[in-house]
DNA sequence: AGCACTGTACCGTTCGTTCGGTATACTGTC
DNA sequence: GACAGTATACCGAACGAACGGTACAGTGCT
């Protein structure tokens, strides 16, 4: 079998367990595959199948969101579009995302560029939207980065308090929030 | 010398590389301790240690956050006065949350409940605050989730695009959000 | 003498990794 | 069609290193 097929199941425990918590003996039950099987697919080792996760995640985040920013209807839709998204990516607030897991730990270190380069792209892409309808540069990343942070804070807090309903309502409010014009007073 | 002594450097061990990574040869080494010695003062192991750091961080909060949230003065202004040491403690951003880290990865079910306690105690400590000041206790909950919800997101962003200065930022405007009065339109 | 504490040496287990080898399927040669 | 050669997929067993944890004999203070 070819080893994308075992990529998800991969990306499932790093998700569940982190870097030093997926182990060799989990990925060999997870996958049904002995430990020298999974070097035969994966030669550079557990690093090499986090960088596949990482990349799988990349064109996961392309298909699923950046595709999505880019239809060029309403910017409003296009990012409710993204809410749905980011409900099924994250099982409504019940599984973590992996790249808040590989950016703390021990191995943060060895993957830090990678994840980087994924939020970079994340925010890039919320921003150009933001942009396309109209609003300043500056504006659109600050929005951008307040989205980004909105999501990963509510999938810690969703995690923490077992309560999946505070990522739902948080979420569900960034198309308000981010396109919202500002005319708050205080 | 008391235990109480190394408890601020494992706190920063189980920050910085999470349970899994967080080995008891670093703490001996961090500590300057043999292992027997953590033995002897950690009869309960890692898990003590992990116990014993999560109230350390307990008494933190308390002294650092909720008294902080109970001198009675103008709400903002305890508001801003916690936004400052939330600079100290997570060192402008450039340190994580041990909570965030404790929540994700193996060591997750373990200490969830006392992550979930600490959590829901700063999140009741803030909607108290906003209630005493005249909010209706709903509104003061939600907007007290989305406090944490920024402060916990801003910190995996910060870290994640190595720019404290996004989590800087970030918390800045939570004494304008938790406080300002709704009046926006759209 | 009693106690708190520590260094050394060790335990069994699990870690990531590698080795040697098997089964199967495809490929080109005659 | 028969045969050797090669590539792919897989596995059991073992490796050294590191893991969390323990036993025990000090050591120094009261």
């Amino acid at each position: 079998m070819s080893r994308d097929a075992y990529i998800p199941c991969l990306f499932r425990l790093f998700r569940q367990y982190g870097y030093d918590g997926a182990t060799l003996a989990k990925m060999s039950e997870a996958t049904g595959l002995g430990k020298a099987s999974l070097y035969h697919h994966f030669p550079g080792g557990k690093d090499e199948m986090v960088e596949v996760v990482l990349s799988f995640l990349e064109s996961q985040l392309e298909r699923h969101i950046f595709q999505t920013l880019n239809e060029s209807e309403d910017a409003s839709v296009q990012i409710e579009q993204m809410v749905e998204n980011l409900q099924t990516i994250y099982d409504g607030g019940r599984e973590p995302c992996v790249l808040a897991i590989l950016l703390l730990g021990s191995a943060r270190d060895v993957f830090h560029d990678k994840v980087k380069e994924l939020l970079k792209a994340w925010i890039g892409a919320i921003a150009t939207l933001l942009v396309k309808s109209g609003m300043d540069e500056q504006s659109a990343y600050q929005r951008s980065e307040a989205a980004l942070t909105t999501i990963q804070g509510a999938l810690i807090l969703s995690q923490g308090l077992d309560d999946p309903s505070l990522f739902q309502r948080a979420i569900r409010k960034l198309p308000e929030v981010l396109c919202q014009v500002e005319v708050t007073e205080h």
